[in-house]
DNA sequence: GAATAACGTGTATTTTTAACACTTGCAATA
DNA sequence: TATTGCAAGTGTTAAAAATACACGTTATTC
């Protein structure tokens, strides 16, 4: 509902800030920029820009995201909008968080476009500008929510993957360890992987299997009543 | 991030859409206004207002919520927010939808502040305008999977309840049926209600007991590691 | 061909969830 | 005051899901 005209209301600026989580061997991570403006300049952030009036959210947290990685196609979600009045210094700001999720491993960045961009294990991130601190620990825990209910994990993995990397990945998602026989066996029940005959011979003389998240596999049973669940 | 300067960025309306649901006897309810002033006039809405420069979206929220029903103190949260460029016809607005959750037989609601506002059961809802029919799924789905792991529901009944009533609200909002014996076992088992010696009479000869959510016990239960979950 | 180091596999136990039907207590009425 | 009606209240058993747990296998390297 709005009031008998538009014209006498305030308008404010409205930025996106995203959470980009990225994952390798050693663990969850996450992409942040060093500021190289006032205020702040010089301290770690999250990766923004403000909303133009063109555009709706999704494709400003999009460009934003495509701007600083070049990349595109990116498993990206809404995460909350921030509005403390003081939040920024400089002016009145209002920003809605989004996250963001990206197989490190195989998109190459060409280098980062913004060479003050760089990766941080999430463990060992440092303190962040204005409220970015609150939004990285809602990201997560929105993260640990859709992992186990959404086949959203396989976006931080390349296409082939071995049942260790998936099961470091939810260990590392979920802050625990799970028992390898039970992962596998709730996996293979969920019967949506496709297995391969390659073997990744990385980690193991033995070498360990790779597979494939079958989207379309996926679909179907999701139409049939199916929900994905660790 | 920013800009390095704010100066030519884009300043644009803010407004909130609140979906208040209420629960009676009959089920659940969302309130809904008449839009008086175009665009739209006539049509049903949710109510709404525009973000004020002095005040975040939770106080807009709920400044709305109040201006509309005089009730302060209700179960709020914040949903999404809502930017398609058009969603608006007569300007580009911003939308951050919140939804509140309110006992509609306890607060008497001296009659609604505004006279074309109503309260609809949820299955019998008119169409809403712009994107509003849309927010309010989002809503459904949101106390759908509140229900289920935080105590909300209480925030739907008067203080004192049944267990006819709790249950009868659970079915309500997961919109099936659920067996009396196992919903009861299940609520006993999480003991966080108090039994009071008070019967209500008023839905069988021989009435049923009241209880009380007690809000204290539960939080102890919290700290130690508790989590509610139906 | 022996040693290595991670891979891959199955079963038993516990816990949780789901299914299910009869007796109780109060008030109204005969 | 006895009878009737009507929703409230109550426990057990079976099925399913989650958890705990240990050893043989395989390809490579030395």
């Amino acid at each position: 509902m709005h009031h008998n005209t538009y014209q006498q209301e305030d308008k404010l600026l409205l930025a996106v800030d995203c959470i980009i989580f990225g994952f390798d061997k050693k663990g969850l991570k996450i992409l942040l920029v060093k500021r190289n403006f006032e205020p702040e300049k010089g301290k770690w952030s999250l990766i923004g820009g403000f909303l133009k009036k063109d555009e709706n959210l999704d494709e400003a947290a999009t460009r934003v995201l495509h701007t600083l990685t070049g990349l595109k196609d990116i498993y990206m979600e809404q995460l909350y909008a921030y509005s403390k009045i003081d939040r920024d210094p400089a002016e009145r700001t209002i920003s809605v968080a989004y996250f963001a999720l990206i197989d490190v491993a195989s998109h190459q960045f060409e280098g980062l476009q913004d060479e003050d961009a760089h990766w941080f294990d999430l463990k060992k991130a440092p303190d962040l500008i204005f409220d970015h601190n609150e939004m990285v620990q809602k990201a997560l825990a929105r993260l640990r929510r859709r992992a186990l209910n959404w086949p959203i994990g396989f976006e931080l993995l390349p296409e082939k993957f071995t049942m260790r990397q998936l099961q470091a990945l939810y260990e590392s998602i979920l802050d625990k360890r799970l028992d390898k026989r039970n992962f596998i066996n709730k996996i293979n029940a969920m019967d949506v992987l496709e297995k391969l005959d390659e073997k990744d011979m990385s980690s193991s003389r033995k070498g360990s299997f790779l597979y494939r998240f079958d989207a379309d596999k996926y679909h179907v049973k999701v139409k049939e009543g199916f929900s994905f669940r660790i």
